[in-house]
DNA sequence: AATATAAATTTTAGCGCTAACATTACGCCG
DNA sequence: CGGCGTAATGTTAGCGCTAAAATTTATATT
């Protein structure tokens, strides 16, 4: 049970420890203590510990707000991503992580559910926290959110893809047009001729993967438009089953299936199962961002590997590089990815 | 391209528009902004025009810091959760985000990643901002822990279950043993008899909702140790298929499996698809959490249903009360939940 | 019109920390 | 042993905002 003093939210604070309760204790000016937290190999030893007991005895937590507010610099990195909860950012965040914590940097982390107004009002937001540098999902956003962030002249890292529109300043990414070729060439290289291909959600790399897929069957005359069913709405393994059956009615004749990524796969995989049509004998799939559980359904899924924890490792790693005063020579980057071939397709 | 100058970071800011820049353009007083700007109500509907439009023009963006060190207050919420890429808490930080955000507090997410070290070096982290309230995953800390958030004197929610140990303050949930019971009584009613049990990850709640259903099975006689089978790895698809491959290699006469979460059952389906064992009929797998694929996996997924979403919800609704200096009657919440039959058990 | 009351605004004083500069202590050399 | 460079510590001032108190202005009441 909480016995003690309940802070008074919204008045002046009394009681709290500060940096001069520690300077007080352990004897030396609250600069000297200051030191001795951040900068500990410029203060003698003995200080060192002495603060250490200090801050110890005290039980003394830094105030980040004043931290920040004195030296004009947060120590934070806002991550602005489409949503959190996705086991593709996971792995981006992860890369982040990484990096920035042992660097001694927070992450502000915030999802714009795909949407170019909530991905506006949320960097908004994140401004007023002045993080030190922001690293942002894709290269599209809305042209307001633009000039914010060249006004906040902060580094800023647009990550997942490259090769789409101009960055902003730093870029990390694959190319998702051709990662979408890349299997639309397998899927012709395997014999498939009449492919369809699913998409939801349908980002702007959603967009950009299909867009390269068909692109390539085009090349090959094996490209139609009635084969191509896609929707905005959020992508979900159950919308793979429906969106499945809804193309194979329009196009009972398909011989394999192009997925926008691995969620709508394994709903299609699943429809397949139930209609007892064999994947990929009768019906091959594919999906993309090669997620954990593509090795063991079945079939195992083809699917597009993407260098998810290093975009993330190297945004983070550009960024720290930047915010050191380094100027970049190659402020684009691009990964790469990897065409995973399963038993599926 | 970044054209503007970069704020160097870590000297002493000049050309940062502030509060006093807005007050000097619109012709009033710095603190009349503030008002202007955060209670609007309470300043003249001309002055709060003006105001805006000065805002509007100097491209004026609120400092967080300084307002969170004068203030005494952050407009922080801190979330700590074992892994905010789990379905299971997304839907739960969706809660808290719906409540906090119109409130006009942000949140502090981090993951604990299951560790109990983890949590603890979390909350200092997070104690470090300040943050007015914390919302904590679990009911078991490190004493030191606990000891810290006393010591921060803040409103903490702790979310996922309730009836484990006692809450240190305020606490919302749903018992995880009961919850593993009604699974074990809904499995003998349907005449399954040798039933396993397979875990994985093996924090506080997965060894409650075990427990919970072995003390069923214990009650009617049907307890047996070696068709129980966990392990401290993450829970994983994949891993999923390996445990229930290597619980049937000593039980080969199993008719059931309970797995303590749906990640792993999906794995065991798959493994009985690769084995063309047929489910139920041959084996009956039941998982928890209910996740959003577990209706349309074939054939979908027993589990049981929690509510993450009013979890989430209720938590944050009662940490506003008690921020806006509510004394609250029923700081222990249980919201209960529902075993969703399905065709897999 | 005088007074009481409420509403709108300003003034003052810091929140807790660190950049920049100032000072002191210490070792080392000629 | 004085002078000099370096390391260690101290002093000053202020980051941008808001709580609280003080003041001015508008509104109601008699």
């Amino acid at each position: 049970m909480m016995t003690t003093r309940q802070n008074q939210p919204g008045s002046r604070s009394k009681g709290r420890v500060t940096l001069s309760d520690v300077a007080r204790m352990s004897g030396v000016s609250a600069m000297t203590v200051s030191r001795a937290l951040n900068e500990p190999q410029r203060v003698s030893e003995q200080v060192r510990e002495r603060v250490a007991q200090a801050v110890d005895a005290l039980g003394y937590v830094p105030n980040r707000a004043a931290r920040s507010l004195a030296g004009n610099r947060s120590y934070t990195i806002a991550v602005v991503i489409p949503s959190v909860s996705n086991a593709v950012f996971n792995n981006v965040i992860r890369g982040i992580y990484d990096v920035c914590a042992p660097a001694g940097y927070e992450m502000l982390m915030g999802n714009t559910y795909y949407s170019v107004q909530q991905e506006s009002s949320l960097i908004s937001k994140f401004l007023t926290h002045h993080p030190d540098g922001m690293i942002v999902t894709g290269l599209d956003m809305a042209e307001s959110t633009r000039r914010q962030l060249e006004a906040a002249a902060i580094p800023v890292v647009q990550i997942m893809e490259v090769g789409g529109s101009a960055p902003l300043d730093m870029n990390v990414g694959i190319s998702h047009s051709e990662a979408g070729a890349a299997m639309a060439r397998y899927m012709l290289e395997r014999g498939y001729r009449r492919i369809g291909v699913l998409g939801a959600q349908m980002d702007y790399r959603s967009q950009r993967r299909i867009q390269g897929f068909i692109d390539v069957l085009m090349g090959a005359g094996r490209a139609d438009d009635k084969r191509v069913l896609t929707t905005s709405e959020p992508s979900t393994v159950c919308l793979g089953g429906q969106l499945l059956a809804d193309l194979l009615l329009r196009n009972p004749d398909l011989d394999a299936v192009f997925c926008c990524n691995d969620d709508l796969a394994y709903g299609a995989i699943y429809e397949c199962q139930r209609r007892h049509i064999r994947v990929p004998q009768q019906l091959a799939i594919a999906g993309f961002n090669d997620l954990e559980g593509s090795a063991c359904i079945n079939p195992s899924l083809t699917s597009i590997q993407t260098p998810l924890y290093d975009i993330g490792k190297t945004a983070a790693q550009m960024m720290m590089r930047r915010l050191a005063g380094e100027v970049l020579q190659q402020p684009v980057v691009d990964l790469g990815f990897r065409l995973q071939a399963r038993d599926s397709a």
